[in-house]
DNA sequence: TCTAGTATAACTGTGTACAATTATACAATT
DNA sequence: AATTGTATAATTGTACACAGTTATACTAGA
């Protein structure tokens, strides 16, 4: 492993993009027991930079330190995830009055289009696309509405979200017609440059997507405690 | 220094929770270039456990790294404390509406006091003890909220938010006045169970403190651009 | 005096070693 | 069999060393 502090990713930012991807991607589960010698061996680097990786994602609550000192990943619940959802839905509000008050032509075109093929994706049922869409569109407005520090922490409450897709069975019964029906009102309020409106419409989009992860938690402490 | 993981805390923390008092406190002053050996001596350790320390705050953005891996502290900008106070507003709301929601009569008792203590406070020009008995206030909303993720980003805005006051000069001009009047009228709408209504007023209080914030980001800057 | 180039110093990123703590396995006792 | 005590192993927390990179100071030339 080669040192460099420009141009090249860091090794410690490296493993800290990985385990995050593992973690929120469902292949590192919920509860299971962090070793840092043998992490450090699998990454072939030294405990000092995966230290560092691993706190990271303490302060991000993606792991847990027990009192013991130990590591392990962070364990999902419904009482949290109904937190995540509260702090998603007002922020996601608050950036896309914000948004919407600082939109200009170029930013609407975008939206337009890919609001548009969101619709289109939810009408041929393909649920991936629909949420490809949604989250380009969500960053989108994210860019546009320029609040830097709700941005950074609606990233990592998204992270804590997809964790929860992912974590339950493969439930296709997603809710990508609504969704799609929310998208297409949200997009045209925006566009009138209705901001108030766009931000509560924004917040129960977020709402409305709740009831989803608790069933996809519920499912996955299901399968825990049978084990 | 010795090791420990149970009971006393770890020296990461430790100079953690030194650093950043001194960062919110004023006496670490924005732009201050941060030195890694010069600092581990002064704390009388290892650069392991600052650095960890350090990366801490620097995902908190108390701290930032320049594009060569310096770190130095934070500047401050007028259009940071707009985002800041943006998702404290947001978040105090959504607190405040949760902790009317599950309010018992030993909460409203408790807030009843402190507002009481407060009132008094303002009314004697107690500025000081006008902005510690509001934190208390706060504070007690986080605790009956049941918001874990909400509460724990409001600390850390609060502690940027704090910094503004302390890097600025002290203006005695505070609005202690005014803040009295809103947290009397906050305190009768969470105590008659108007959730709705508590969340608008707590967010208009957020956003009334701003201007000082403001008033104090330029003050400390002009000082800076004279030297 | 200014610029370019170069040697040196300072600093950060990472690997390794060791100390302190915690967990585990096993024997002895009841 | 259950429990307690003890030796051992595993694990984390911290210090330290070194490599690679960036900054600095100094010299030479125009």
């Amino acid at each position: 492993m080669v040192s460099s502090t420009q141009g090249r990713i860091s090794t410690k930012d490296y493993v800290y993009l990985q385990l995050k991807k593992e973690i929120v991607g469902g292949e590192l589960l919920p509860e299971a027991q962090i070793n840092e010698l043998d992490l450090s061996k699998r990454f072939d680097i030294s405990r000092t930079p995966l230290r560092e990786a691993l706190q990271r994602l303490e302060i991000e609550e993606l792991v847990v330190r027990l009192p013991n000192g130990r590591l392990k990943i962070s364990p999902v619940s419904v009482e949290d995830a109904r937190s995540i959802f509260s702090v998603r839905s007002a922020l996601e509000g608050l950036v896309t009055k914000a948004a919407t008050q600082n939109s200009n032509e170029r930013d609407l075109e975008e939206l337009r289009l890919l609001t548009e093929l969101l619709v289109k994706a939810a009408n041929l049922g393909n649920n991936e696309d629909v949420i490809y869409y949604g989250d380009q569109i969500h960053h989108r407005l994210y860019d546009m509405s320029q609040h830097k520090f709700a941005v950074k922490i609606l990233n990592n409450m998204n992270d804590h979200i997809m964790r929860y897709r992912r974590i339950g069975p493969n439930t296709s019964h997603t809710r990508s017609k609504e969704a799609a029906k929310e998208h297409l009102e949200l997009y045209e309020t925006i566009a009138a440059g209705n901001a108030e409106q766009a931000e509560k419409l924004m917040q129960k989009h977020i709402n409305n997507s709740l009831d989803a992860a608790i069933q996809s938690i519920e499912a996955h402490l299901q399968t825990q405690n049978c084990k």
